[in-house]
DNA sequence: CGGAACATTGACGATAATCAAAGCGAGTGG
DNA sequence: CCACTCGCTTTGATTATCGTCAATGTTCCG
């Protein structure tokens, strides 16, 4: 059962988008089916940080605790469709399917090294390469999920997104994507993200595929 | 059995700690039972960014991939102790007592509430917010384990190390440890620190316990 | 006592943040 | 169909935070 409940993306820009709080009664388990989201938590000064990307096939709580108020939250970075599985059925499946139990801890430790990986980026990379990298890690993803057409992919994130993303202001930001576009490596227009020179790219980031690799292994076998 | 394989801390900065790489044959399941060690990565540049402090009853492998050259190193931080569970007693300890099976996942949550927090901090807070930030932190996960002393506590902890786990050359976090020092809140001296005025370090880093209370009252109970 | 790691200081430079304004473009209503 | 909005992107000027380089102290330990 796919529900559409947050089809439409709100608009303002400090905590007003459509949210759904951890804990919310309404959500025994959330599976993104289309479109993307995010975690993120809002500091005291209305700043923001997103430390998680939702794909297509993620799922919203992963690594939550399911009661407890939960200090973060999960936007929509575009319109959503989003999955329920009860927590009846999902202790139907962990009994009778365990290789799926397992592949979900696979799958843990693939959203284990996303994080770690962004630690790495935001504190050590300077924002051109920290930007480079993340479109890097985030195509490989798409890739994973057949959802790259060629050299391009939809990217909904709007430019403040990304600066919440990587850490930076949003003029940095513009900044930085306009050097990648000068130098050759990407367009980025209209929801759309077009990359040029896949390995220069990954080269500037220093992007290495192995740190996703282990879990992706186990995922699609 | 604890083993004292790691206990003289070795010397030089860059990558020549005494190091457990993932995958080494001889690590089933180390727990640490006494020290500090850190999960970190080491750049092309030689810059290392810490993305994950171990401390004593910390599992070293956890989120870890047994079966993969995974592309971060585990370095100690201070004089160490190991004990190691090899995989068939585990996997007796999954199968006659599923409660410390449960209580492994909360650990896991708790690491992954960890991680984002360092994301945010690193993200979203300045050097010296940032800093406050990781002594709340730390000084929290010790009370847990009666580590801390009255209002001071052993912090093994180089500068540089420091600088490492926070994102920050070693010459900042100096100067902003002597921030936090001339504004009265911490002494740190001789492998201790002490923090004179928690609730005011608190409400400096914008910490807030809660995010790390949901694993921790499930592991503690 | 000597040496090495570690901590501290100062001068200077680079990267990123801030502030403010202007441009663009897709969707809306007249 | 055009003009109007509103959100988003882009630009420029300026400032702040943090990094770099290099030297000097300090502590710890054999």
């Amino acid at each position: 059962m796919a529900l559409d409940f947050l089809s439409a993306r709100s608009r303002s820009y400090q905590a007003k988008r459509h949210v759904v709080r951890h804990g919310d009664p309404l959500s025994p388990f959330p599976i993104i089916t289309d479109g993307w989201a995010a975690r993120c938590q809002i500091l005291r000064d209305g700043s923001r940080q997103i430390f998680g990307l939702l794909l297509p096939g993620d799922m919203c709580h992963f690594n939550a605790n399911p009661h407890a108020q939960s200090t973060h939250d999960i936007v929509a970075l575009s319109s959503l469709q989003v999955a329920f599985i009860e927590q009846r059925d999902w202790r139907e499946i962990k009994l009778n399917a365990p290789d799926i139990a397992v592949a979900i801890r696979r799958y843990a430790n693939f959203e284990s090294s996303i994080l770690s990986a962004w630690i790495v980026s935001i504190g050590r990379r300077n924002a051109l390469e920290r930007t480079a990298h993340l479109i890097c890690e985030v195509r490989f993803r798409l890739e994973l999920i057949n959802q790259v057409d060629g050299d391009s992919f939809a990217f909904p994130l709007t430019q403040d997104d990304l600066a919440d993303v990587l850490g930076l202001t949003p003029v940095h930001t513009n900044r930085k994507l306009q050097d990648l576009r000068q130098a050759g490596l990407i367009t980025l227009h209209g929801k759309r993200l077009t990359v040029h020179d896949l390995s220069r790219l990954e080269r500037l980031a220093g992007f290495d595929r192995e740190y996703l690799l282990p879990g992706v292994r186990e995922l699609v076998s």
